[in-house]
DNA sequence: AATGATTTTAAGCTTTCTTTAAGAAAGGTA
DNA sequence: TACCTTTCTTAAAGAAAGCTTAAAATCATT
């Protein structure tokens, strides 16, 4: 499970972090409001944790953002006030849960286990690496469109990140097995790939390991 | 079964290495937490024992960075304070197990014994040899890429390190049987792959036993 | 059939690796 | 020491692998 987590307390943040690790449940942690709107519309996190108070834009702005824009993604949030002003508030906006500070972390992991047990409101099959999640429906790539054979190869490389892939493994693959000696037919749609990646401004690349074959991973 | 212990009190460090030594455990030892935490990155250790309170650098720091860097080795903490506090915190970090001081040493090795029991979590392929670590996937030698004749010479020393490999021996796993007379491929490729060891600043070296071959062993 | 998208083909270009060769250095021996 | 052998190092030529592009061919849709 992958949630996002908008919090500007770093204290609790880094306590909450490893808490939620420990229960197998990877986090992706913001103190920014405006980075957490930017993330939160990216369909790769199966839930989200949000703070009601945050500098520049509120919590609430950011669930009324999420839902006007019809993203269903689950949404828990968070308020020191426990007051029952602020509770309604949020279920009104559209948010799935409600937990007052301070909170046992126990609860928190309980009520994301509860939330994301439902049946997932987002019903296309994503992967997601790094910043890019691959729609397998619609064969998108952070919302652009890939060819047949862009996808295949894209698709191989994202199910297996961080791992070298042969060119005949790709080729057979996208191409079937009687298609060995066109290897350039890989590196043509690794030209492309690159490209729309570059186009993204994505954080993850196809580093070449000569003579082995094609690994996606991250930039550095 | 080999491990990264940092500790500053040496008395201690000494006695424990002592025991561990005789249990067939071999041990790296460091007093710096800085240290211990360049050496803990490396892949190249079945389990890390660090002690919490350390000059500069605590041991919960080195244990968060680790697991930040999704750094996956065991790790048992040592802590003098047996208070559940710390024991808590070390494990919500991301630690495997935890030992309070004044412990008995055989209690250490049957804790290391039992983590490293567990199938390995790290699931690339790599052969180490002193600092050295080399990755059979990416044919990479501490994260810098190698050539095909670089990578076959590389890993047949570090299959088999101390032990003198001749130069036709060399030659026909890496070229083929028919390439007698060429001798002077390997000695051009013991040649680059020498200059990656003093660039990586290694503490191993390729020592040329004349008219016998090339043995890698560590430096002295 | 016309249009636009995708795939295949092919050629030229760039980068990286391997081979070659020659001179320097080191080691061994009379 | 002088001489011979082995090993080391380097640079540069040549080969191989990979990249990019554009045009031709194919396919799908209206």
């Amino acid at each position: 499970m992958r949630i996002l987590y908008v919090e500007d307390e770093k204290f609790l943040a880094d306590a909450v972090i490893h808490v939620l690790d420990k229960s197998g449940i990877s986090v992706d942690w913001t103190a920014d409001g405006e980075e957490g709107l930017d993330l939160a519309v990216k369909p790769i996190y199966d839930a989200i944790v949000l703070d009601v108070m945050l500098p520049g834009i509120s919590g609430f702005d950011i669930l009324k953002t999420l839902r006007e824009r019809n993203i269903k993604t689950p949404i828990i949030m968070l308020s020191a006030l426990s007051q029952a002003e602020d509770k309604i508030k949020g279920l009104n906006f559209g948010a799935d849960d409600y937990l007052a500070k301070p909170f046992k972390t126990s609860e928190l992991v309980a009520r994301l286990r509860a939330l994301t047990r439902r049946p997932p409101l987002q019903d296309e099959k994503i992967i997601s690496f790094g910043d890019l999640y691959y729609n397998l429906e619609d064969r998108t790539l952070n919302d652009i469109h890939l060819s047949e054979k862009e996808a295949v190869i894209m698709e191989s490389l994202m199910k297996n990140p961080d791992h070298v892939q042969s060119k005949e493994y790709l080729l057979t693959h996208g191409w079937g097995s009687d298609s060995v000696g066109e290897e350039n037919y890989v590196e043509v749609y690794i030209s492309y790939l690159r490209k729309k990646l570059e186009k993204l401004k994505s954080n993850c690349k196809i580093k070449t390991i000569r003579s082995l074959g094609y690994k996606l991973c991250s930039k550095s």
